[in-house]
DNA sequence: CTGAAAGCGCTTACAG
DNA sequence: CTGAAAGCGCTTACAG
């Protein structure tokens, strides 16, 4: 491999002349850096990222920890970061923690030794972030959190999520115009904030329009397909009747349209669903589906923004950005 | 941060001494070795990977290419790369290529810099293949393709895949058994080879049993969901009936079951139709389809494991494994 | 068996 | 403006 040193060598400089030179700051003659530049070319030189790293402490890797990455949401939005972090020349470690605090852990560890240069965080357990964040920036690590974001009570961090309660409110008063009246909620894991933002908008739109709030038509569900399947059996083995569901995702609603079928519900004529999140199946199921489309991509992308400014500038990224969500009307939904 | 000189001061040993002890390639009193493990301890020191990496030319990094993250497929096989990847203390470089050479060459570029031990390709595009790969072999780089394997004449390198071929030919099989005779087929992207593997499948089964191969009922797809929707109507609107379809995947049969119902065509009643992968929404969907399920994550697993051991032993890989698909009926087919 | 020393390939204060 | 030198934090031949 072709080292700086070789390069040197070869144009009578020195080592410390051709790094400036190619990383742009040097102030010399425009002769010397087109000789070292055209034989840094013709020999193929190419940076060793490893010695650069060690020496200028900037490893020029982010990573992005998901839940879960076999869920549609977070691939899309893996997609946004990596774009950003590509065009930036940085490259992306993926840890996907499984919603585990031990393999949430580990990666963080690891993360820490191999001095990555800023972590994009979706979703991050209780204990996680008590004990190891602080302690995370208190050592100049530069952190983003993107949709499943900790309570802004807890630590000035920065933060890119949409607003979730306002778009559940807006999915359920789609449902009441329609006329629906008994509407049924599929929530996610109520242990993460953004699934009780969601029951908390379905439930102020209730109250905003005189409907009781009625704890027999509230599912917990994981945001999985199956809880979704689940639910809805739960929900029909009451037999309180209902006209309508919000889903709090669309990997649910899909399973719940599938229960609806299984016992011959017809999607929209007797039940409306609607769901939350906007993946592209949505619009390719059967029925297509009613649901509240994130800017999953553009989540992504944003959070990486910040991310590389802050490294970029070295002041930890505060911001807290809010991005719109919009409710998509399709077949999964029908006046009363 | 502590490093290991700040150990071996406090240890009264020599920083090569603590460095071996660490690693565990110390051979002295068990009396040195606990006493410095213990201060290492209570100084809560943490290895710089950038450092070991720059000196010991691993970097504990390996990078997987895959053609698109979105498409359910690649989630899945992440994940099993990136399990058996945690579990021996490697990070994971997601790079998403998106079928283009040019972010292709881009992400390789930058992980040869980088000096990742090795990488996991699924799909690579042709012209890179023959520039690229050649001499990043001859450069040591350890490689394993997975899925979307190039050629075998090519070059001695080690794939992970299912035989496309035989499944897709047992797939086809299958629908024959129920007696369809008129059998359309949705192809993935004729310039990759697991696509025109697949195709090969379905005309074999036709052959062996006597059935006439008909180009009308041949439609190139791209994989994606929109393609199997335009696909369908396609076949439709040729005019040429036919009582089943068989999709190279499963993201393609989903969207050409949407088709099959805008057209008023029942699944199964007026039209089976078989998809291909195996993905957990395959199940989920109106009607659960039936497909040919792969072991994805095992796939991806196995691609790693097979690196990481190339990368141990730093003897090139070069295993052919060939795992096995099953066709798993469900209710998107009957016999005719 | 242990330690001193060199070195991985860069970058960066610093001196001239 | 340029170059010599030190140093990032490890690991690893090598000498004792």
């Amino acid at each position: 491999m072709v080292r700086i040193i070789d390069i040197a060598e070869k144009a009578n400089v020195s080592p410390g002349t051709v790094s400036k030179i190619l990383k742009g700051t040097y102030t010399g003659s425009s002769e010397t850096k087109d000789r070292v530049l055209k034989i840094a070319k013709e020999l193929g030189y190419k940076p060793n990222l490893l010695a650069s790293s060690l020496r200028s402490k900037k490893s020029k890797i982010i990573a992005l920890i998901v839940p879960e990455i076999t869920v549609p949401f977070f691939p899309e939005l893996s997609r946004g970061v990596e774009d950003e972090a590509r065009e930036n020349d940085y490259n992306v470690i993926l840890c996907s923690s499984n919603n585990d605090p031990v393999l949430e852990a580990k990666y963080l560890e690891s993360l820490e030794r191999r001095w990555v240069d800023g972590i994009i965080f979706s979703r991050i357990t209780g204990d996680t972030f008590k004990e190891r964040i602080p302690r995370l920036l208190a050592n100049k690590m530069k952190m983003v959190f993107v949709d499943r974001v900790p309570s802004e009570n807890d630590l000035p961090i920065a933060r890119v999520e949409i607003n979730n309660e306002k778009e559940a409110y807006k999915a359920t008063e789609f449902l009441i115009r329609l006329g629906h009246r008994d509407i049924a909620c599929i929530t996610g894991p109520l242990n993460t904030r953004i699934a009780q933002q969601r029951l908390e908008g379905y439930r102020k739109a209730l109250k905003d329009n005189n409907l009781p709030i009625r704890g027999e038509f509230i599912v917990e569900g994981t945001f999985k397909l199956d809880s979704g399947f689940k639910a809805v059996n739960i929900l029909l083995d009451r037999n309180i009747p209902f006209t309508a569901i919000f889903a709090c995702n669309d990997l649910m609603a899909i399973g719940a349209i599938k229960a609806l079928r299984k016992r011959n519900l017809r999607i929209p004529e007797d039940i409306s669903i609607v769901g939350f999140d906007g993946i592209p199946l949505s619009e390719y199921i059967e029925p297509s589906l009613t649901t509240v489309v994130q800017p999953i991509y553009e989540m992504g992308r944003t959070a990486a923004k910040l991310l590389l400014e802050g490294i970029k500038s070295g002041v930890e990224p505060k911001d807290h950005i809010i991005l719109e969500a919009k409710v998509e009307v399709r077949e999964s939904t029908k006046e009363l």
